[in-house]
DNA sequence: CTGAAAGCGCTTACAG
DNA sequence: CTGAAAGCGCTTACAG
């Protein structure tokens, strides 16, 4: 192992000057500094991580508490991961992987041996247990998902609402006046998730605010059951025009069903998605708002960072990041006949 | 925070008994035991992690690298994490999430921090350049996938030959004559990967070893182009009855296209599907060998954590983790007509 | 502008 | 069976 002794022998200087040129907190001579930073490079030296941690009680490092098993593994996990692990490294960071699978004590052991500075919580629901338990431990967390106490903690999310409602009125601006939202799977509706009691919400408000409705059906992961409800709906006198999904998996099943039954998209109806696509749904062209992966990592991280530093003015404490919906353009939108 | 020291006073005993309790590297009566590990509870303590580690050189985390961004994204990935993470719990460690981001350098950081004791490699190509570097830093590795010198360290992998072999030979065992192999995307057939590389080959064995001989075809991500080529396939004089694919995910497309032109599995083509499921694709009733994500994951962390071991009379290095292919029923077979 | 020294919280030879 | 002491590699007041 390289160590800052060997560093300071090489370049001539005392190992407390080489840990002054690292952290840039000292005035340093420009030779000082220079043979210091060449030191570093040939020896190629990095600071032990345990000396550094166990010193300054900072770790540079971030725990990403992954849902409560409960809820099970879900597909747009790994694209969670991946994206905050490289928004972690942009801001100096490392990611610790905590699963709940010891029963949220995970995320109370790291906060005891303190080896994250932060947390970043997936998977949020309205009412997380897992916010007091780490504030009584002192290890900062920030929301990847909104919570009903929106002052909790920081937290960041996509609009659902502004996305469900901007849905909704691109249907309707298009000329449909039969618009109904299918909208998350019902055990999501039933548990009261977040994301889906928002949608449905946005929803039902934009259509109000247009002088009409919007009837609300929740979808299901069972496909044949899901075909009954899709039935359901076009066997009706006045079946919809429009459909607004915020259940992108699906998507398929759903268009292969009403072509079944001799139902074209768009021409006969026209479908917006909303959420997660799976990645292998690449080739559907569908129009769309996608759930916007990497920008809510950065912006989670971002917050998980600004609530691990002392100080800072902290400005941020309890901020709340509500991200925009965008349209995607697609082949699933067009006119009423 | 709780230190060793304030669980020595507590119990009424020295620092240096707790930490021998801890560690059960010593001999301890029964009385000083019990009060040590009533205090350790009462206060809540857990030892802190860059105390530990700078003075054991021993940090309990193994670092996950992620694939090169030059693979893409992968959905199978947010598995593996996930079980890795959950097999390194049962192992005792953590687990620190590297992205490839920096073009690698995220290991040699790791290595040079000492902010792990070992590194599971995923998404290993036939040769990767990551092993030798590794080696050279002193970080033992083990990899999620089989390398073309498996001497070089140890690895973990689904015995994709055997899984192909499994499948053919299923195919032929319910009757059929006509049996084709849909490898995986040709982009994976091209660079040789070795999952891809090894499936046709065992195919092709397996074929051999039943006095016949099966034509295979590369899969694709695009849908259209896949429709194509299963066009080609049922335009031939003599159509196959039974199809072996390494794609999952491309299932759904293939079995809507096969039904728009009136070609219905069972009855008229029999299938089999090898791999990754996309978890969406939960209602389809595939005849499948599905990737053993949960015992991959176990056998790489343990071999990843036997790697780190200083001694334990070494028998694990470069030994490799065959896991055989398992066939799950489905409606997808059936004799040909 | 730079250095010598203390100490973070552990583990483990050394000693009895 | 248990304790006192050294030291892992850093950071940062203290001193000049």
């Amino acid at each position: 192992m390289v160590t800052i002794k060997d560093v300071a022998r090489a370049a001539g200087v005392a190992p407390s000057t080489v840990s002054y040129v690292l952290s840039g907190s000292r005035k340093i001579s420009a030779e000082t500094g220079d043979a210091v930073r060449a030191a570093i490079a040939e020896l190629g030296y990095h600071p032990n991580a345990g000396a550094r941690s166990l010193r300054s009680t900072r770790t540079n490092v971030i725990a990403l508490s992954l849902p409560l098993p409960a809820r099970g593994y879900l597909p747009v996990g790994g694209r969670f991961m991946y994206g905050i692990s490289e928004a972690a490294r942009a801001f100096g960071h490392d990611l610790l992987l905590i699963t709940a699978g010891d029963g949220g004590s995970g995320l109370e052991r790291v906060a005891r041996s303190r080896l994250a500075d932060s947390a970043v919580l997936m998977g949020v629901e309205m009412e997380d247990p897992r916010i007091d338990a780490m504030h009584g431990l002192g290890l900062p967390v920030a929301l990847l998902g909104r919570p009903a106490d929106e002052a909790a903690a920081p937290w960041a999310d996509l609009d659902w609402a502004a996305a469900a409602a901007l849905a909704v009125r691109t249907l309707h601006g298009a000329g449909h006046r039969r618009i109904h939202y299918l909208a998350t799977v019902e055990a999501d509706i039933r548990t009261r998730r977040s994301y889906s009691v928002r949608g449905i919400d946005g929803a039902r408000r934009a259509a109000a605010g247009l002088g009409t409705g919007v009837p609300v059906h929740p979808s299901s992961t069972d496909p044949a059951e899901l075909a009954r409800r899709i039935d359901a709906l076009f066997d009706a006198p006045e079946p919809p025009t429009g459909l607004a999904v915020q259940h992108p998996a699906a998507i398929p099943g759903i268009l292969r069903h009403l072509s079944g039954r001799g139902v074209e998209v768009p021409r006969d109806v026209s479908l917006i998605a909303i959420g997660n696509f799976p990645e292998d749904l690449g080739g559907l062209d569908t129009t769309r708002i996608e759930l916007p992966v990497t920008e809510m990592s950065a912006a989670v991280t971002r917050l998980a960072v600004a609530a691990s530093r002392p100080d800072r003015d902290a400005p941020d404490q309890g901020a709340g990041v509500l991200i925009p919906p965008r349209l995607t353009s697609g082949g699933t939108l067009a006119p009423p006949a």
